[in-house]
DNA sequence: AACTATTTATAAGA
DNA sequence: TTCTTATAAATAGTT
């Protein structure tokens, strides 16, 4: 849809494949945010650029379904320190949360009238802290997630290689008493290299 | 782009949301694919019909080239950089790098002489969209990197898991014969529970 | 960053 | 569902 028909083909000239990167990249952005508002499904969508910058667009409708989480979460949290009146002080981990609800029933309101000119500088400046609070919450989650994944890969590989371990000793000892029977012979399918794989450094390094 | 302008609105009848959303989808599908190879980025695209039923696009073959492809283009600029004194000139993808480098200088600079309140608003300015370029740069890089160690990790998981059903049938072959020979007998440490750990699935779930 | 000639996507109709 | 067609929207090349 432009001038001329283009073939499907990667862009040779480097700027006007970047310049068409631009381009088509909210283009797309805005067709997925429109199917999923249209039909009301869930879309995600991930674009690497070819320096490694992440675009990403993901339907509002995880987001609900966030909210209702937080909410339902905290309420029973709210039950639970039932007859209680400072519940800060009793439960500090609830702070977060409860300010992350507010902070989206804020942004609820900002989406229903079109009043963020109206707000005073003191306002915005209370929003922008609490953007940025809930900004920071959700990266170190979103860290903490990735990290509890590699750990709990890390700690499978483990035990795999244990238990590998453990059946090649195994198949070894079998191997020994191959000299006094031939009952064996044949069964191994690793008779020339008793190690599939050579040795690996047991772990990934992490992230410097 | 139709007979009519579209509002940004779910469409309430069923029908017509359904229709809409098989055309809209595939054109969508369409983009992401033109995208990826017009402009040779990586895309990925998931779409959750409301009944759950997945599409998705991605480009490339698989995510572990898509690692080595970025490792191995990272190791040749390297290469390629040394020895030049102007690199941005002959290598603009450099570009990146490079004014990180300047940005720390500027830093350095500035905690040398403690004059941060003698620079001007629009030195002030520039300087903090400086700052927020890097640390964007900084933290999908980072995000790029764990999910590196996240996909090697699965994948060596399943190179793992696989040698050990090997071995595990091995065993099992070695065991069959065990009724008719006592030699073994002994020999193995897993006499009663062939199967060490109770199969897992295969992968982790990443990040929701 | 804007513009505009074209192509492309798609809403409605068959 | 699929095809057709009028029209809206995206965008390639230009300024």
């Amino acid at each position: 849809m432009g001038r001329k028909k283009v073939v499907l083909k990667r862009i040779e000239d480097k700027s006007s494949r970047q310049v068409t990167f631009s381009k088509r990249r909210n283009g797309l952005m805005k067709k997925a945010r429109e199917l999923s508002i249209l039909c009301d499904v869930q879309v995600a969508l991930i674009v690497f650029s070819s320096r490694g910058k992440l675009y990403e667009f993901c339907s509002g409708n995880s987001l609900a379904k966030i909210l209702e989480h937080h909410r339902s979460r905290f309420k029973e949290e709210m039950k639970t320190s039932k007859g209680l009146n400072d519940i800060e002080s009793y439960h500090p981990e609830c702070a977060n949360q409860e300010s992350h609800v507010e902070l989206l029933k804020l942004v609820q309101k900002q989406l229903e009238g079109p009043n963020i000119e109206q707000l005073s500088e003191t306002d915005l400046a209370q929003l922008e802290k609490k953007f940025n609070t809930a900004l920071t919450y959700t990266r170190s989650r979103k860290t903490q997630l990735m990290m509890e994944s590699v750990m709990s890969l890390q700690e499978k590989e483990r035990m795999l290689r244990e238990e590998n371990e453990v059946l090649e000793r195994e198949i070894a000892a079998v191997k020994n008493s191959e000299g006094r029977t031939e009952l064996l012979i044949g069964l191994s399918l690793h008779e020339n290299s008793p190690l599939p794989h050579p040795p690996q450094p047991a772990t990934l390094r992490l992230l410097p």
